[in-house]
DNA sequence: AATCCGGGGTA
DNA sequence: TACCCAGGATT
């Protein structure tokens, strides 16, 4: 089978430092095939049926470093409850993180926020159309400003991101780190090389969505795949091997003491602030410490110092774990029940019902510990 | 240009 | 558990 597909192309790819473009007929070829089996198999989602700016921004930002899955009903949550940037820019902060809640990269939805309020305030909520004003809104990088342009706008402006680099890395059979500095400038320009005129916010999609279903990263599916007959890599049969990345960190380990206060039906939360995990959401008192065990003691004084009174001891109740990026925190949560309130809390933390915990925005892992310490579903 | 940052889902 | 995800911001 390879040896029938090896030919001209092989004696190019054999070079080693000279970038491979594409000719103007390949070009015309991938645009074809690729368009014709978009239009077969596209996936329905709610963002494509009614491309607006606001609803493709959306989509995009919820998008970051998240998988099409995970994002459907947040998105279709977020647009219901704050159908237009003007409704966006007047909410809450806090209402938007409810919406983000679960979603993860909780940065995103404040600078989203932050973002419908510039565009309110400078151009009186009407979207930009040009790459620079796009780029200078907070949590919209060159991917996120190209995809709104060409999908919404119908702007002639590449894409690159984890499914269409993959994709183009075996295309064009690119065989040095896709991660480095020359690997993102050449799949750059081979993704604005091979963008048509034409509808490029259609074509952006239908790479996206190849790299997606079919491209995947393990056991790429070339049987089905529409552009196999013009993949490089497909015929110097490293489909398998590319693209290349480089060596990930390991993990690290941490530990944390947790404090589930509870007092009269209701329970202490922190506001986490800026430059912590989950920056914005509610959170059960939480400290890092270097040991494997906590000391009872120093948790009873940090217990005792964050309510400003005594009279009560935090007993050690179970330890949970959970990972977060590449760290992997072990936690031991202590418990007690707070007799005498203080009127005045530390910065940052209030008293929550615990009915109404549903209401505010929590991150995963304390979700977690509320519902093994059955306070919370 | 390289590094840092940071939630969640799944094979 | 390893690997991946429609990246952005910072230095």
């Amino acid at each position: 089978m390879p040896e029938i597909r090896r030919g001209q192309n092989a004696a190019a790819s054999a070079q080693e430092g000279s970038l491979w473009f594409p000719a103007p007929p390949w070009r015309q070829r991938l645009r074809r095939r690729l368009l014709a089996w978009y239009a077969r198999c596209a996936r329905q989602l709610p963002w494509r049926d009614e491309p607006t700016p606001y609803r493709v921004w959306i989509s995009e930002v919820m998008l970051q470093q998240t998988q099409v899955q995970t994002v459907v009903p947040y998105f279709e949550r977020f647009v219901a409850a704050l159908p237009s940037v003007h409704h966006l820019a007047a909410a809450e902060e806090e209402e938007v993180l409810r919406l983000w809640q679960g979603l993860g990269y909780y940065r995103r939805g404040r600078q989203l926020h932050q973002a419908a309020r510039e565009i309110v305030r400078r151009w009186g909520g009407e979207f930009p159309q040009t790459l620079q004003q796009w780029l200078s809104l907070p949590g919209v990088g060159r991917y996120t400003a190209g995809a709104v342009l060409s999908i919404a706008l119908g702007k002639r402006v590449p894409i690159l991101e984890a499914n269409t680099k993959r994709l183009l890395a075996r295309l064009a059979a690119y065989q040095q780190p896709v991660e480095g500095a020359a690997g993102q400038r050449y799949l750059w320009q081979l993704a604005q090389v091979l963008l048509p005129r034409k509808a490029p916010g259609t074509f952006n999609q239908a790479m996206m969505e190849l790299g997606s279903l079919v491209c995947r990263p393990q056991s790429p599916q070339c049987a089905q795949c529409p552009v196999e007959a013009l993949c490089r890599a497909r015929e110097l049969g490293l489909e398998q091997q590319l693209p290349r990345s480089n060596a990930r960190p390991r993990w690290e380990q941490r530990h944390e003491v947790v404090l589930a206060l509870r007092s009269r039906g209701q329970v202490l939360l922190q506001q986490r602030e800026r430059g912590e995990w989950w920056a914005g959401l509610w959170d059960l008192p939480r400290k890092q410490i270097a040991s494997a065990r906590a000391e009872s003691a120093q948790v009873a004084g940090w217990a005792r110092e964050l309510l400003g009174v005594a009279g009560f001891v935090p007993r050690r109740c179970f330890t949970a774990q959970y990972t977060v990026t590449r760290f992997r925190v072990r936690q031991q949560v202590f418990q007690a029940e707070v007799a005498n309130r203080r009127a005045k809390l530390p910065e940052g933390a209030r008293w929550f019902p615990i009915r109404r915990l549903d209401q505010v925005p929590l991150p995963s892992p304390t979700q977690k510990v509320l519902r093994r310490l059955g306070w919370w579903e």
